[in-house]
DNA sequence: AAGCCTTTGTGATGTGCATCACATTATATA
DNA sequence: TATATAATGTGATGCACATCACAAAGGCTT
């Protein structure tokens, strides 16, 4: 399936500088697909000659450690993936999967560096989007090392509320399994600190839904103990 | 002090891929700077509007964590440094300190924004390598997190000999506290490792001098326990 | 609704490693 | 050469958290 780009609402910032020409390439050379809740977008391993753009929903970026998977991060629609592998070696590195329902264009290779070399601003925006994503993999490792498990998923909780939901309630799209992978934890502990934290009234959890009671002492918990 | 960057033997792979035109404006625009050990390159939280590239010499990435400093990993001349303070906020978000003597050449932002936009070579390169940095970074932090102390003290060791020194004995020029933040230890985990190591006939230890005996056997320690 | 599989809650136990404490050896400085 | 300072070695102790072991609850499927 193919789509008019220059009208797609969620056209990134970096995609806005480009020419119309460079628009009418992406249109012509590109494959909308949908995916479901737990679909794998891009898989460990698996040869790939295509940059993914993220359009809607989000995913998780996970990969196979030495002893367990490992959740790098969530990312959140819009958003470009699978750019190391594009550079690389054509093998993908690294998973991502759907956490969400999620719409993702495929884009070729060759087309994305087409258009990577005509159009200045875009690939300036590339390499500003890659700048800030090594500074936060320094901070977020630095952290996760440094930090206790309570901490550690304070910060989660933070993340999720500020930077993917933008709203203190929230459900969070991962088992308590995922999250343990994520805050470098085992699946019972981030059980026994989700209790903890509602009991003591920071959060409040319905379900699998969580409500955000008490900002203040997450941040607190984040930085000590 | 300028200096004609096309003689320069320490030229990039990168930056082979200049124009003529490009290198003159590199070699009129840049300052060369000479390092000692212990020196600071660059500055956590300092402003900055220049590009380094690490001439010669070692350098440690280290940044502020929550609890104690923390060394993102070693890097080797040629390589260009302080990237994502040129494109981010120009607020160094990490330090870089010398390690052995280097030589470090400080370009001016703009020139180097210049340059990037005229040689689309030369910014693939750069895309290349910071992705390169993010599958690096991702694999290391996925390591350091799930494998014990033995494990991470054998790929450091492994990494010193096989990536920077090229060479089975080597003196590494960071303290054992130093080694520790590296890591993710204690100093004094770091010096028990050490001395079972060199126990069990792993390694050889002369004062600061490393000799690796059994590159097999750490590869083992570095895989299982 | 019955049965199955997945997800979650919670106690009991063990351990890897940090921390503390101090001895010992290198290195720098006067 | 003496003296302060930093870097290392090594034991003893404690604790955060993994692991094990189930029980309970949710969510599927038929």
């Amino acid at each position: 399936m193919q789509s008019d780009c220059k009208q797609c609402p969620f056209n990134s910032k970096a995609a806005a500088t480009l020419s119309d020409c460079s628009f009418e390439q992406l249109s012509e050379n590109h494959l909308v697909l949908s995916f479901k809740k737990g679909d794998s977008i891009i898989k460990q391993g698996m040869y790939s000659t295509n940059v993914v753009f993220l359009r809607t929903g989000l995913a998780k970026i996970h990969l196979q450690g030495p002893y367990h998977e490992q959740i790098v991060r969530v990312v959140k629609s819009p958003t470009y993936l699978g750019l190391p592998t594009t550079f690389g070696d054509k093998i993908n590195q690294y998973s991502v999967t759907a956490i969400t329902e999620a719409e993702v264009c495929f884009i070729d290779v060759h087309v994305f560096q087409k258009i990577l070399n005509e159009n200045r601003e875009f690939s300036n925006e590339i390499i500003i989007e890659l700048c800030q994503n090594e500074l936060e993999s320094f901070h977020r490792c630095a952290n996760r090392t440094q930090k206790l498990i309570r901490g550690n998923m304070a910060d989660a909780l933070l993340e999720f509320a500020d930077k993917i939901f933008i709203s203190d309630t929230f459900t969070i799209p991962l088992s308590q399994a995922e999250l343990a992978n994520l805050v470098d934890t085992s699946r019972e502990s981030v059980s026994r600190v989700l209790t903890e934290f509602d009991k003591d009234g920071i959060i409040k959890m319905t379900g699998k839904k969580i409500e955000i009671l008490n900002k203040k002492s997450l941040k607190m918990i984040s930085q000590n103990g």
